[in-house]
DNA sequence: GTGCTTGCAAATTCTTTGCAACTTT
DNA sequence: AAAGTTGCAAAGAATTTGCAAGCAC
């Protein structure tokens, strides 16, 4: 677990008691699978690796703090092999996720220049734009060394 | 139906049949429904437009024909509303979707200069890019009428 | 103690599969 | 006639809900 990590986690605990809810074991335990993981998570794959910390933790409480978490903007969904349940830490002011199509790591790059085209675009086909969802998708570096090889 | 509609269907009609489908009663019926909405269709909604036109069409059908027809790169699955399992008619060339979050009403508009940004971003963590998901979601006109009532 | 959380079991909802009858080419 | 397609019913997944017992504050 990286130095972000942990810097995450206390942000989530801080934002999570601060909302009103209660700072609970199953609940650090999912909060730390996902703020520990290089790549977006599926409920059942996060439910996978709680189970081995905490056995007789249940689904249920994995779909309730995720859909905690989503609502706090803590983690974000991400777009990954056709799946949109996936879930990944969320981003820190304004930044995208690039993801690997072939192991799922990501990483976040800042927010474009060409953002300020969006509003323009908007307009020309009388959109008010609110909001966009940019993801770019490629070969992470180990993917990349597995083709050649 | 506009001419964009009428146009896209014979070109769908084409390519099924170049790829050895058969252009059936049902298939015709959901083609038509994609062709015409001026917005993304979940595969129920698509099913119960079908439905006023042929009663006996069965829901499974309209998934096969859906999985078909993205396999063609004729519709493409949109972000809508936490849904990932709506379709909307293809783009044609390099385009991107924008999407009203009120009624989904949706557009297409030209991919940007920025793009080419994009190998650059991926060099800069590792990544070789492959593809990229870029929506814009905002009010279309009629919502943002409505909105000021 | 109060009120939020948990895990279980059951209910829903969504999507896929097996198959015999039926169309398209 | 051959090969792809259809709709039904059933199977399988994925997600949500009701609820009594259990914790955090």
């Amino acid at each position: 677990m990286d130095k972000q990590s942990i810097w995450s986690i206390d942000k989530w605990e801080n934002e999570l008691s601060r909302s009103g809810c209660r700072i609970t074991r199953p609940r650090r335990v999912i909060l730390n699978i996902i703020a520990a993981s290089s790549r977006p998570l599926t409920p059942m794959e996060i439910f996978d690796q709680a189970r081995a910390v905490t056995p007789n933790i249940g689904l249920v409480t994995v779909y309730r703090t995720v859909e905690k978490l989503e609502g706090l903007k803590l983690i974000d969904r991400v777009h990954h092999l056709g799946q949109c349940q996936t879930v990944f830490r969320g981003t820190r002011g304004h930044q995208h996720l690039l993801v690997c199509t072939e192991c799922g790591r990501s990483a976040y790059f800042d927010g474009l220049e060409a953002e300020k085209q969006f509003t323009t675009i908007g307009n020309s086909h009388g959109y008010k734009i609110t909001g966009h969802w940019l993801q770019l998708s490629g070969l992470c570096q180990e993917c990349q060394k597995k083709e050649t090889t």
